[in-house]
DNA sequence: TCAATGTGAGAGCACTGCTCTCGAATTGAA
DNA sequence: TTCAATTCGAGAGCAGTGCTCTCACATTGA
């Protein structure tokens, strides 16, 4: 029987967390610990009972952002079928600036520039993954249904090597380093896309984001799919 | 002959704004101007005579990192074969990146994610347009020189209206639509480009950054010039 | 029952951007 | 040259920040 105290604790730390998301979305990227103790009507000290620094809870939020992209991608792409290579990894690039829409200030946590002294801590490179572990699936199993034509790895070694190094991941084992290389490409231009929409790089100049983005991902499907 | 006062003024204004790139360097994104009183050995309420806030500082800075940014884009297009569309193109990518990476902070302060409360000046979109306009230019040329061959506006009609709006500046004209949103794409790409590297995304994965780039350059500038 | 532990509150430190006031210096015109 | 107007630097002060420490109180598990 889990404690009271226990229970109290987890139920204070998520509401700690649920007022730390909403001043974020309401602020902007400062947030402040004594804002949210005074939202929760308690003295700013006894936060340090839950998070050790506003970094801590910095960190409890990336993470929480990660895994929530990507189980918003790996939802999206399960309902396409399996065998519509181009459609699954079109739906994940949409899943992905879809959640970011609709969190943009946890985006700009996760991608924005980094902040002075945070360092990423090591649990976050796992979840930080997960969003590009999806595209990858979709690749290898491109590539193992033939539909992606095996290419010899790009040079220059050096290259080379750090592809061929992804690739003893098992997420990413079969892709074969030009297709890899591709994917990486794609990725870095979804990120740029939905960075350039959020934060509003493209104001008065692209004002049909939605198209300008479906056609991007249409470019870059079929750049990752056929070269 | 500017007075005494003019000239003392000014030079007292270089200096705050050399001392706060020495700053931003040194600590990152936060800048204090406490701190810059403090290294100019001045109290830090003289510094309001100089600049209105902190915002108004880091305006300045960010305009005449715009304006370094493009003139470096414009020294390097400069230097290739007039006729050589792909060589202009790819030399301001890299040199995009090169100053990019020899100025990081600054890099983060024009293109990372916007700060909460700062909202750009209308002042900063003439010059933050500089770069994107060497890019522009290679493909004016390319197109009057008929290597770009001319394709029907993309489909929806808002986004082609959102393109045609933007043909109609002389530094776009003659492009047309098709191959504009092409070099957007590119444009976009090589911001994300950037930014991952910059900001972090790919440590451990990609240590031939350099390589890594130029490949990504390449392909970016077929598909810009040739679909 | 009672010592050990967990928890909240408050005071306090060093820091921030910014405002205000008050002398002192520089200016340009009479 | 005189003198009022303007400019400027310094200091105090306000409201805010993250964070630490101490102290009283509540909850535990034996």
């Amino acid at each position: 029987m889990t404690g009271l105290r226990a229970r109290v604790r987890a139920e204070l730390t998520a509401e700690i967390k649920a007022a730390a998301r909403r001043q974020l979305a309401a602020e902007g990227a400062n947030l402040s610990l004594r804002a949210i103790a005074r939202e929760l009507g308690m003295a700013s000290s006894a936060l340090y009972r839950y998070f050790a620094s506003r970094d801590d809870l910095l960190t409890a939020l990336i993470l929480e952002a990660y895994e929530a992209m990507g189980e918003a991608a790996e939802r999206a792409e399960a309902t396409v079928a399996r065998d519509d290579y181009a459609g699954r990894f079109s739906a994940c690039c949409h899943a992905v600036r879809d959640w970011s829409l609709a969190h943009p200030t946890e985006y700009a946590l996760l991608y924005g520039s980094p902040v002075p002294g945070y360092a990423a801590p090591e649990a976050t490179i796992g979840p930080a993954n997960r969003p590009v572990a999806v595209l990858g699936s979709v690749l290898r199993d491109a590539v193992a249904a033939g539909v992606i034509e095996v290419a010899p790895p790009p040079d220059p070694p050096e290259l080379a090597a750090d592809l061929a190094r992804v690739l003893a991941d098992p997420h990413f084992a079969g892709i074969g380093e030009a297709a890899l290389l591709r994917g990486f490409h794609a990725w870095v231009q979804l990120y740029g896309a939905i960075s350039f929409e959020l934060f509003g790089r493209l104001d008065n100049v692209v004002t049909a984001q939605d198209a300008f983005f479906a056609g991007q991902v249409t470019a870059m499907t079929r750049y990752v799919l056929t070269g």
